[in-house]
RNA sequence: GCUCCGAUGGUGUAGUCCGGCCAAGCAUACCGGCCUUUCAAGCCGGCGACCCGGGUCCGAAUCCCGGUCGGAGCACCA
């Protein structure tokens, strides 16, 4: 049967600004964990741009916070990306480039534009507030570059210098001002062990990194204004063409743990199984859930790159998923709560009840019911019908209530609107669990068929589940 | 406090750069209808918005000024 196309508007994301030829954007994500939804937003953003205008799409992944690393995070985000449609034409790491971060230091150092401070933490913070160069800001250039060195061998603590980039001392902006470029770590890197300890900062790495790697174009979060401005600094001193940049707005997703650190914690509390939890919104467990990266792409380009903050839709993120997936999915009654009735009289029967009501190809559900049948109906339905009352079970027939049984209605005509219809389990079905994304666990019957169904089934009235585990998992409804 | 950004219905957006085709489009939610069968699907229909005040102009959601409200940044995180 062919399904009517609906329309749709076509979303279109807004082209990029000076455009000439091929473009070269980026991901930079940090490894922390595996990408969650929020990362999706980033990542779909510049590959559609990249596929529109063709070019190249780099995949930077920034450990230069040896605090904060989780090694599975390196595997499992290229794999995230690929799920999600990503076209990664390169992938770099920045923790093995540590020897030019030293060397595009080494020549700002000596160039008088960048200076090592020995000042202690609370005193920098200070005079940085305050607008007030320290001491180490007027050092000879020579004497900062050795003492660079220094730090690259290790020969200070850490806290007892930094390398600080010279901006405007006076800058109506502090955080501006006279910005930390490279600080000292007495962590262990997973990646390269403790043999560094001189690890470049967030602003240092990617300004380098975005002119390096030829970037021409760089969307990010709103959060990064007063990076780019900061790192314009070093493209000033060194010459360097500036790639075209634009800020989105940031949205917030409701309900969802942004935040890897609490998200380790709960793995290793044992609050979730892992990475791939349901209560999670990491790309793992949204994809064991059930949802399919088109969803994502649809959504995010729907919500385009406005400079104005947002708030994620999970109605509208779930109903475009229900679009992509309701068409393959299969129907199955699934029973919560379930109360075993028997009904007597009745007019045996085989049951025909199509996996699909528009897709007939899909086959027929079709169960034996004898005469004097028992099945199973949901606790709240069986309470809701009085003595005497009707109801329909669905694509069967009608059942009166008697006390605690039921009869076999001889008149079998009803109408959806004033007839109760209700899905129902013969008694040869299973007992079955559905996760449910709060944590709780509905327990009740699933029809036999079940065993046929593989993926995502919507259980009628009660919402698409995903069977792929052997027991169910609740996307939505 | 300082720096910067933004403001279209319940929610998400289109339109704003280059003022008229916008008495504002789409989606979702909601409401109603249809359907011998999903009180959470499907189909059809309906309700619902340009933050406020001035200005420019024949004409402003769109341009200018002021106000209000909201947000982001102000780390030896990314």
């Amino acid at each position: 049967m062919l399904q009517k196309e609906k329309k749709v508007q076509e979303h279109r994301l807004p082209d990029l600004a000076n455009v000439k030829g091929k473009v070269v954007m980026r991901l930079a994500p940090s490894p922390s964990g595996p990408l969650h939804i929020g990362h999706s937003r980033m990542a779909i953003l510049n590959d559609e741009y990249v596929k529109r205008y063709g070019g190249e799409l780099i995949l930077r992944l920034e450990d230069t916070n040896p605090a904060n690393i989780d090694p599975f995070a390196y595997e499992q985000i290229p794999r995230d990306l690929e799920w999600l449609g990503v076209g990664i034409t390169k992938t770099i790491i920045q923790s093995s480039r540590m020897e030019i971060y030293y060397k595009q230091a080494l020549t700002l150092l000596e160039n008088g534009h960048m200076y090592v401070c020995h000042c202690d933490q609370e005193k920098f913070r200070k005079t940085r507030q305050e607008g007030i160069a320290c001491p180490h800001r007027e050092s000879d250039p020579a004497e900062n570059a050795s003492r660079f060195r220094k730090m690259i061998d290790g020969e200070y603590n850490k806290g007892s210098a930094v390398a600080v980039m010279k901006t405007d001392i006076a800058h109506p902006n502090p955080s501006i001002r006279d910005w930390i470029a490279f600080r000292m770590s007495a962590a262990v890197h997973p990646m390269i062990g403790d043999k560094i300890h001189l690890y470049p900062t967030m602003n240092f790495s990617v300004a380098v990194d975005d002119h390096l790697l030829g970037l021409t174009h760089v969307i990010r979060g709103t959060d990064h204004i007063s990076n780019t401005e900061k790192q314009s600094y070093i493209f000033q001193y060194n010459n360097w063409k500036v790639p075209e940049y634009f800020h989105y707005g940031f949205i917030s997703i409701p309900d969802v743990i942004m935040k890897t650190s609490v998200i380790r914690k709960g793995i290793l509390s044992r609050e979730y199984r892992g990475w791939d939890d349901v209560k999670l919104h990491t790309i793992m467990a949204m994809k064991r859930r059930g949802y399919s990266p088109e969803t994502f792409r649809r959504y995010w380009i729907e919500s385009g790159l406005r400079a104005q903050n947002a708030t994620f839709s999970w109605e509208i993120f779930n109903s475009m998923n229900r679009e992509n997936v309701d068409k393959d999915a299969k129907r199955l009654f699934f029973v919560t709560d379930p109360v075993k009735i028997r009904i007597t009289d009745a007019k045996p029967t085989v049951s025909s009840i199509p996996f699909h009501p528009e897709r007939k190809e899909m086959g027929m559900r079709k169960y034996q019911i004898g005469k004097d049948p028992e099945i199973f109906i949901p606790r709240k339905e069986f309470e809701s019908v009085p003595d005497g009352g009707i109801i329909r079970l669905k694509d069967l027939y009608n059942v009166i209530r008697k006390g605690d049984s039921f009869s076999y209605s001889q008149d079998q005509t009803f109408s959806s609107r004033q007839t109760k219809i209700v899905q129902w389990c013969p008694e040869n079905s299973e007992d079955f669990e559905v996760l449910r994304p709060d944590g709780t666990v509905d327990r009740g019957r699933i029809e036999p068929l079940r065993s046929e169904v593989r993926g995502i089934s919507q259980f009628e009235r009660y919402g698409y589940v995903n069977l792929s585990d052997g027991y169910g998992l609740f996307l939505h409804n």
